[in-house]
DNA sequence: ACTTTTTTTTAGTCTTGGCTAAAGTTGACC
DNA sequence: GGTCAACTTTAGCCAAGACTAAAAAAAAGT
C-alpha cells in the first residue's frame, strides 16, 4: 500500500468510530482504532503520531486520538469516494449490495477529484448509497437523516420503511434472502419474525 | 503501494518493453525497465529476483529478463484491465482521451476478477481502448490487428483511417486539437501538413 | 490509599522497496 | 587481443509500517 492509503485507512478508522453517536468527533482508544483496522495497537500509535504531525488529527495520550477539521473534511472525502463507488458498482454493474464492500475499499483509494466529480454527475448525484448510508456531497454537507434510528429503538408502529442497514457483508447476504432490502415495508410483526439480531442493525422510519 | 502494486508495475513494465516488435516475449535490459519505471537500475535487479521467484520472469544476469508463459498471462490481465477502465472513463465519464491514462494506472491495481468481467459486460465488450489499442479478451486473445501499421511505414496510399495511436498524453491532446482522433480519415496530403514526429505515432489501415 | 489489572506507549526488530557507491561483466574500439 | 566505456549487479544504508516485549500510565478492586 502506497504511504498514502495507509494514512487514509487510520483517518477512515477515526472518522468511522467518532461518529457512533450523535456527537462530533469523538475520542477514539487506540485498541478500538487497532482492532477495527485488524493491526496492533503500537501500530497505531506510530500512525496517529504520523496523522498529528499532519494536522489531520490530535492526541492525548494514553487518552485517544480524534481528527481535527482538516482530518475531518479529507476523512468525509473518502466516505464520500466509497459511498459513490459502492452505488456504481450496484447499480450500474448489477453486484448485490452484500458484494460491494471490498472492492470500494479499494477503489476509494483512488486519487482524483476529476473522477469523483464525473463518477457523481454520472450517478446523478445520489443521497444515499446501496445500503441506505448518506453520501456526503463535495462541501462535507450530507442529507437530513431526521427520523431514521434503529428499528430496535422504535417502539410502538404501524408500519415502517427500512432507511439504512449497518450490517456486515454476511448479514446483508442473509437480508437479502429474506427479501429485506432499502425501502422495503415492516410491520409490528416483524419485530418478533426477525432474527432479533438484525433489529438495532436495521434503520428505520415510520410512515 | 502495496506489495502486489509494485510486482505489477514491473510485469506490465517488461510486458510493454518486451512487446514493441511483432515478437513473442524479448529480453528487457534493466536500464530500459529502470528508466520507464522511473527508479534506478539496482531497484530492477532487486525486483527482477523477486518476480523470478515468483516463476514471472526468467533472468539471465547482464543480459536481461523476460516474462514466463505465467507472468505474461497476469501482464495480459493487468493490460485488459487498464484498457477496460481508460474505455470506462472515456465512455461513459466523458473524460478526453488524453486525460485517463494516470486515473486507469490506478484502476488496474484493484483486484477483483468479478469486477472486471462485469465492467467488460457493461461496455459491451469492446474490441479496443479509446486510442485504438486491442483490449486482449479474459482468455488472453487479441483483436485481429491485421492491417495496420503507422503511418510513417505507409508507403502509397489514397485514404487511410486512424486505427489507433501510440503517443503521451501531451501529443494526444495535440492531435485531438487538430481534430485527429480513431476512425479519423487521412489523405496523401496529411503525410506533409501534419507533424512529421506524429506519422510513426498514428497507426493506420488503408481503405 | 495500595495493589492489581488493563491499556497505552516506548524500544527494538523485521520486511519491502527504494537509494548510492563500488565492484564486476560485456562489448566496442583500436 | 587489450583497453575503456557502458551497463549490471552486489553491498550497504534508509524510510515506512508492521510486529513483540517491556515499561509506564490509568483504572479498578479491596
Amino acid at each position: 500500500m502506497s504511504k498514502t492509503t495507509h494514512r487514509e485507512d487510520h483517518l477512515k478508522a477515526l472518522y468511522a468510530l467518532g461518529h457512533s453517536g450523535a456527537g462530533e468527533s469523538e475520542w477514539v482508544s487506540t485498541n478500538q482504532m487497532a482492532s477495527h483496522l485488524g493491526v496492533k495497537p503500537p501500530s497505531v500509535t506510530a500512525m496517529v503520531h504520523v496523522l498529528t504531525e499532519l494536522g489531520w488529527a490530535e492526541h492525548r495520550p494514553y487518552h485517544g486520538a480524534r481528527l481535527t477539521p482538516a482530518g475531518e473534511k479529507l476523512a468525509l472525502a473518502l466516505v464520500r469516494k466509497h459511498r459513490l463507488w459502492e452505488t456504481f458498482l450496484v447499480e450500474r454493474l448489477g453486484f448485490e449490495w452484500d458484494e460491494v464492500h471490498d472492492i470500494a475499499e479499494q477503489l476509494e483509494h483512488v486519487d482524483s477529484v476529476a473522477l469523483v466529480e464525473r463518477l457523481d454527475r454520472y450517478l446523478g448525484h445520489p443521497d444515499v448509497d446501496p445500503h441506505g448510508d448518506p453520501i456526503p456531497k463535495a462541501d462535507g454537507t450530507f442529507r437530513n437523516m431526521e427520523g431514521v434510528m434503529p428499528l430496535s429503538e422504535l417502539g410502538e408502529f404501524e408500519c415502517a420503511v427500512v432507511m439504512g442497514v449497518k450490517a456486515n457483508d454476511q448479514t446483508l447476504s442473509a437480508m437479502r434472502d429474506r427479501g429485506l432490502g432499502l425501502g422495503s415495508k415492516l410491520t409490528k410483526n416483524d419485530l418478533v419474525t426477525l432474527p432479533q439480531a438484525w433489529l438495532p442493525q436495521l434503520m428505520v422510519k415510520t410512515s
